[in-house]
DNA sequence: GTCAAATCAATGCGAACGTCTCGAAAAGAG
DNA sequence: CTCTTTTCGAGACGTTCGCATTGATTTGAC
């Protein structure tokens, strides 16, 4: 019935690797060239797969916003047990790796494609307001302004004009100036 | 010849109406609504128009690219007669009013498209260096972490976490902490 | 005036698009 | 086993895409 759908492993198994070839296309090609044949053809299956499991290319896009939004929400909480929090969790919004920064450009796409998306948009903005207030839980009023700084900085790595390392102790500086 | 053209002024006139369709598009619509047929209709042209003046659609999108650029930076350069020139630059680059928010949308959203364009991204992470050498000359090292954070203060007024307020408070302060 | 260049509307072409339908596998329930 | 449901590959549909071609009109140089 309903929750029959094979082991339901598999299920979920090939939902996500079609969501990672939209990634990989978003992150070497841009968001223009995500279409279903094209998504199909990296991730090396049909299209009638593609729409069994997205039945709409909005769906497609909605889906891989939010599976993006939860990896970076899930790779924040990850660090809310360190022992200096604050700082683990700013640091943690700097791309330093090449998948890092994988997952920070498809996220700026998404982001950026959310904001003439009323309902992504809404979802993005509470996103940001949570981690905030997570933030202001450690830092009180100057939470705000860490994240900004964090997120222009990732902006400024992306871009090239600053390394992980300048930008990681850009944010500590930050912190200590003002923690 | 070549430098005959009208009047000169009428070329430049309907070249620069057929870019703020695109502006227009990219703004309410988002970046994949902008086809050819798309803007000719929202510029009330014809489509031959439109490739008269852009042969392809990269041209298009790269003179937008380039036009929204450069009015980036007239807008800043505007600003540094100022009095007080780092404050007035890093305010500058807050979006205020509607028409601002219209600005730094598109901008947002040609920036993300450079970053999967490597001309774009070359010329887009040298805009970046000139304001960072320009803000360096006036408040020292510091330059980067405000240029950080008042791109990161941006985002988060487009995205409807900041009011403009209270992101031109936190760029005073952060210029006061460490100027 | 002549004339070449610039301008631009109209139309067609091939490709790719999103979506739908249909039927065949595959798999779990009984 | 049978049967129902899920899975999904293959193909066709109508639309839209970027781009090229064609020819008419306008324009400035002379």
């Amino acid at each position: 019935m309903k929750p029959a759908r094979g082991r339901g492993a598999a299920h979920d198994e090939r939902r996500g690797a079609i969501l990672e070839a939209v990634f990989a296309i978003v992150d070497t090609e841009g968001t223009h060239q995500v279409s279903i044949r094209r998504v199909a053809e990296q991730a090396g299956v049909s299209v009638g797969r593609v729409q069994h499991y997205f039945p709409s290319k909005d769906d497609l896009l909605t889906a891989a916003f939010t599976a993006i939004n939860d990896r970076g929400t899930a790779r924040v909480q990850a660090r809310l047990s360190e022992s200096s929090p604050a700082e683990a969790l700013l640091t943690e919004l700097i791309p330093a790796t090449d998948e890092d920064r994988r997952l920070f450009r498809v996220a700026q796409a998404f982001e950026t494609h959310a904001l003439t998306n009323p309902e992504l948009a809404g979802r993005l903005r509470q996103g940001y307001d949570e981690l905030i207030a997570v933030l202001t839980a450690m830092v009180g009023d100057a939470a705000k302004k860490l994240l900004a700084l964090a997120l222009g900085l990732a902006s400024l790595t992306l871009t090239g004009n600053l390394t992980p390392e300048e930008a990681r102790a850009i944010v500590r500086s930050g912190i200590e100036k003002r923690g």
